[in-house]
DNA sequence: GGAAAACATTTTAGGCTTAAAACAATTCGG
DNA sequence: CCGAATTGTTTTAAGCCTAAAATGTTTTCC
């Protein structure tokens, strides 16, 4: 088994470092805690919501989207802002609504389409959880200086950008 | 309903800003763009992981902690590595061993613990999704100049511990 | 030594998630 | 206007994941 981390720059006869199989262990090391970080506030976020509202994160996030949408959302709208798939979000719906959270009708207009939103104890629902649930967010990066999170936020962007790119570049 | 952004801050009639109902919304933001970069990157991995491997994400890092451990690792190891649960790495696991990726025995000293370790198989096959899987990561954070790298790692860091602390703090 | 606490793992019940296929409705091009 | 592509949703099959309870083992400490 070839030790992948004792290969060295292998020199181009001609000109400079062409061919070279490079390193991208700083790369991957970012990924990782990239990860990490998420993973530590997501497991936190998700047992507070259950302990104290007795309610799964993705319904809260599902919720969150409706919130910023006063006039409804399509299905797909959903699936598509919150980065999951169709089948998911259709199970999802299937229970909030189950629970008195949401409110489903088809569009008028356009037969195929389910318009979800919330009702009115889903909304005071989640703006209960939410007004708490900031208070969490805001704990869980208290360490973090103005001038930590703006940076952060410039940084994630440009990894996002860049993600989005090559994800992209692999689609085209 | 209330407008939670339009609220102003409230000075206290004698001294400074006290009970002021705090606005948290930047950390709100940043933890909602570290959550889309996780994702974007997560399932962009999984895909090409599965596309190219026809293996799944959960299993890729079940290997990788492996792979790093060539004496093995116990199941709370990894479950603790892994920041999932122990029935979890119990499902994972016996898939693994199902697959011939994974060896599993109990510990000679102490008969309640499982050790785990990568088959031959399990190592060649890594080792050879693991060297294209760090390219694909290079791939996805390309437009990161090795000091945004640096940067991001740094604030990260500092992320990390700032919500570990925050966990702690409720778990006490 | 033996009960109690601690530990490692598995089981259980329920929910989340995905990819792919199936279904339904609309739009588009000829 | 009609068949073909497209779009929106649901279904299916399989796997992932969690919290909590159950099981078996070891350690602790009286």
């Amino acid at each position: 088994m070839p030790a992948v981390s004792d290969c060295t720059k292998m020199l181009d006869s001609e000109t400079k470092a062409v061919e070279t199989p490079e390193d991208h262990a700083e790369e991957l090391r970012l990924w990782l805690r990239l990860l990490t970080c998420t993973t530590l506030v997501e497991g936190e976020v998700r047992g507070r919501l259950r302990q104290r509202f007795d309610v799964t994160l993705p319904r809260f996030d599902l919720m969150a989207q409706l919130d910023k949408a006063p006039d409804g959302m399509t299905l797909s709208d959903v699936s598509k802002r919150m980065m999951v798939s169709n089948g998911n979000v259709t199970g999802l719906v299937e229970r909030l609504v189950e629970s008195g959270h949401l409110d489903r009708r088809t569009s008028e207009t356009d037969r195929r389409v389910q318009v979800i939103r919330l009702t009115k104890l889903g909304r005071a629902e989640f703006r209960r959880m939410a007004a708490e649930h900031e208070t969490w967010i805001a704990d869980l990066f208290a360490e973090l200086t103005p001038k930590d999170v703006r940076e952060l936020m410039r940084l994630l962007a440009k990894t996002k950008a860049s993600a989005q790119k090559s994800a992209a570049r692999r689609r085209s």
